[in-house]
DNA sequence: TGGAGGGGTTTTCTTTTTGTAACCGCGAGA
DNA sequence: TCTCGCGGTTACAAAAAGAAAACCCCTCCA
């Protein structure tokens, strides 16, 4: 899930996109309205999260036109406990939610995983596929009830397939929601990755969950969804 | 379908035709705007996508030209986001979409589809023919509920003959919406294809969908009835 | 301060797909 | 019925896509 922080003061900024990046989101930064609404008309995130105190156009401002353009995308706000203001409250800004700084960050994460859900039409916590679990919650994966471990990377990577398991996942959807934007489209990272997840999750199982579709993507599926 | 890309930048445009081909569309590639005109002159486009800034003719009289010719080819421009313009955004050039540069490759395939569609009053995303369906928007293929592993070139054809069901599909038009440019049209290339086609489609069914018209074309439909 | 681990790159190897070509067989018209 | 030609079939070569392996570099922490 690949994730907008709109946030001036950079210290702030390299914090939480650190903690961010630590639970397996793609997490890319601006630095003021600008730049956060140039960065939303490019790629398609899965959550924007906005500072209020902004240089130039704030919160309120870039909230609005993100709307104004027809964004649909889930807005969390940030604000400082001493300028909580009606308008926040009430929401009625366009944003989806708000959090007063200071925060916990495990507040933060639980607002984030409440508005990706609901961005999605409520996909349960737990995603299973086959004999495959995964508690997005815990970002906990088991096969066969046997606990496996992953890197963030990697958990990122098979959370985005598990929440489309069946469908052909075009290897440019992959690197949109699970990379930011240093990917560097003519590498073959993603190879590199689903050969790491193939050897976690599908190696001394008999049935494959992880299936090529040359010249169209990848699905997570059992027995890839037709005979072969 | 088939997409005329005009780009003079080489990396950029390599990068796109590569994203495009992986979504099964046959794409010739123009790197000015006298060799875009002549290759739509040649050729009969689904889509043009044209980048504004061109050696030469610019996009903005290629798109004049295009229409000065009586081209209705559906055409999206490319602009840059600093040199957005109010003739683009008004779209008062002939063009139909803009997009503006750089910008999220779902975002250009969203705009493509819906281009596409609307040339076609609204393509369906599932399209049905018997017990056969094509699930466009997954490449999912199914007969008979079973799953059915086609290449990019094979679903290509398919979808192509799945979209003008019930009529006859002249080889030549196959050609031009299924293969680019590059297309021997000496060779037996499409029988090849309609071979391979008959076999993980029709193969074992009763019904066959797959129907050679002599001296016509190829019809897919079931038992070949048709008006003629 | 050094070593372990995660993330990313590069290179090489393997497999699949695409395209070519030669040959076969059937159907329509003479 | 015979023949010609269109299309079908099959085998194979070339090219592309992906897999695998080895390696690099940076960060974090003992």
């Amino acid at each position: 899930m690949r994730i907008l922080l709109v946030e001036d003061e950079p210290s702030a900024a390299r914090m939480m996109a650190k903690g961010l990046r630590e639970q397996a989101y793609a997490v890319d930064v601006a630095s003021d309205g600008d730049g956060a609404l140039y960065q939303a008309g490019v790629n398609d995130y899965d959550l924007v999260i906005l500072d209020i105190m902004l240089p130039g156009k704030d919160g309120f401002e870039v909230c609005r036109e993100l709307r104004a353009g027809g964004a649909q995308v889930p807005v969390l706000m940030l604000t400082a406990l001493d300028a909580i203001d009606d308008r926040v409250q009430g929401l009625d800004t366009g944003a989806d939610d708000y959090l007063t700084k200071p925060f916990d960050f495990r507040e933060l994460l639980a607002h984030i995983r409440a508005l990706l859900r609901r961005g999605q039409n409520l996909q349960p916590d737990v995603i299973k596929v086959e004999d495959l679990e995964m508690d997005t919650r815990a970002r906990q994966v088991r096969r066969g009830g046997r606990g496996v471990y992953l890197t963030a990377k990697e958990y990122a990577l098979l959370e985005y397939l598990a929440r489309r398991a069946g469908e052909v996942v075009a290897r440019s959807d992959i690197a949109e929601h699970v990379w930011d934007e240093s990917f560097d489209p003519f590498s073959n990272l993603i190879e590199v990755y689903i050969q790491r997840l193939r050897r976690k999750v599908d190696d001394g199982h008999s049935t494959k969950l992880l299936h090529t579709r040359r010249g169209a993507g990848y699905v997570l599926a059992p027995g890839g969804d037709f005979d072969v």
